[in-house]
DNA sequence: CAAAATACGTAACATACGGTACAGCGCTCC
DNA sequence: GGAGCGCTGTACCGTATGTTACGTATTTTG
């Protein structure tokens, strides 16, 4: 069944040609004000010409634009005046042909968000923001990119932010210039890598605090951890899911920004400055 | 302060007229409904001339209609993109004052879902299934770990993934082995990244199809994508949030796993043999 | 109660909006 | 490699829309 606009396209964005399926996408992405504009708008927005929209529209049945625009408008209208029904796709959360996946993830996420407080979450963003040493990122196979994508950001906004990438050799050449006023923030869930493993003990051992992200069954590493963030992943998938420790790692880079917000403010001005 | 359109005319409505009376409670009676519509109907529906709606108009201090309707769409807009604020939605069990990052997050995930069909994944996974060419995978600043997280999961299951790393240089080189067959899937939200255009620009010129996922403003690569991907990237925080492509991203990973499942599962075993 | 001012609607007008014909282009399929 | 088809944009057209001028009705004021 199909009851609104946005899910009539989506079933036959595949059939449309190139310039349509633009106009669809468009339309989709802030939908549905571009609908409710002029065609003219509507066509520059999609980088397309005026015919295209008018097609567009025509083959998802309307007559002639102002009925699109109508239909578009009274689905607005049904939509505000139920707030309560709101969301309006997923009448029965948890079910819809949706995404179980989908469904899956969000869970996880509230669960993980469940079992962490925010002091422990303030806790290790004051410990990332008080700068006494360096921050090292480092991951595992399919959770390395999490380290880069925290990296990334933390870099901007202090000095001192080293993402471990490469061989494992390249790493233990870095211990030596670890020590006990630096952060070594991991990603490690299953299968446990042996290589983390051995890198953050050897770490511990020199006296590095350690933020661990794992997974709710917990990498051996959380021995040697000083916070431990356990993060679920389990979906209907042959892959664990990331998801929930990405968001986490969001949060805390959210956190952290807060925190040096005089300091990162600035720094962020300069490196606008020299791109 | 007056924010809304409908606070003003509240303000102003003891100062009118009998005729731009009417008008204005019909306008409030179905906000805002009517005032999206043209003056013809507007009229008819307050039982007025249309002259008397222009005057309405001016007197909340518009130059014209046009003008009173950008601004009517502009606030729903703004209503309807920050779900999270809207009208006191669902705190969903279990999530208590937590984190707003986090309902923003799920909102933004639950948006891009609502947005995104599953015949469009199916699509894609399917498209990135058929291996009859290569896939190539790329991102920007901050995204360019979501790439390398994909590419980390495809490659396991299927040959010829290449994520492409480093210099801008060094991707140019590789369009030279990019053609009709191959697949190019780039993550590139705001601040939408020239070179990344440029690239995206070259790889469609040959031929490639191009994957994008993108934020809710769709980065101009869309022009030349096949199949683009809008996530809502809003969230309480200086920076954006990845996290809702994230989630999309780990999806399409288990679509393209269960499509190639018999090949795959050949694979995953001869690889875990060679580990 | 008269006269003026204000408000309102009718009707004419100009603009810009949606719609269409047509030609060029690229793509697919022999 | 060539022929056919389908998609797209340019240019133009008719019209519905917003807008304005003006005359009438209604209220207000001296």
């Amino acid at each position: 069944m199909i009851s609104s606009i946005a899910e009539l396209i989506a079933d036959r964005i595949g059939t449309m040609p190139a310039g349509e399926r633009r106009a669809a996408q468009t339309l989709i992405a802030s939908y549905p004000m571009i609908g409710l504009k002029t065609v003219a708008e509507f066509s520059a927005a999609a980088g397309v010409s005026s015919p295209t929209i008018l097609r567009f529209v025509a083959r998802l049945g309307f007559q002639n634009y102002p009925e699109f625009q109508s239909s578009l408008q009274d689905e607005l209208a049904a939509q505000l005046q139920s707030p309560a029904i709101r969301t309006l796709n997923p009448p029965s959360p948890g079910s819809g042909s949706a995404s179980p996946m989908l469904e899956a993830t969000l869970d996880n996420m509230r669960e993980t968000f469940r079992h962490l407080s925010d002091r422990q979450l303030a806790d290790i963003a004051t410990r990332l923001a008080e700068r006494r040493g360096k921050t090292f990122l480092i991951g595992g196979r399919f959770t390395d990119p999490l380290a880069r994508y925290m990296a990334a950001h933390l870099a901007i906004i202090q000095p001192d932010v080293i993402h471990l990438a490469g061989q494992e050799s390249m790493w233990r050449d870095r211990l030596i210039d670890m020590g006990k006023r630096d952060v070594l923030v991991i990603f490690d869930i299953r299968r446990y890598q042996d290589s983390l493993v051995r890198f953050a003990e050897k770490a511990h051992q020199r006296g590095v605090q350690i933020v661990l992200f794992t997974d709710q069954w917990l990498s051996p590493i959380a021995r040697f951890a000083r916070h431990v963030i356990a993060g679920r992943t389990a979906v209907p998938s042959a892959w664990d899911s990331s998801a929930a420790l990405f968001v986490v790692a969001e949060t805390l880079i959210g956190a952290v920004t807060r925190q040096l917000e005089a300091d990162g403010a600035r720094r962020i001005r300069e490196m606008e400055g020299l791109r």
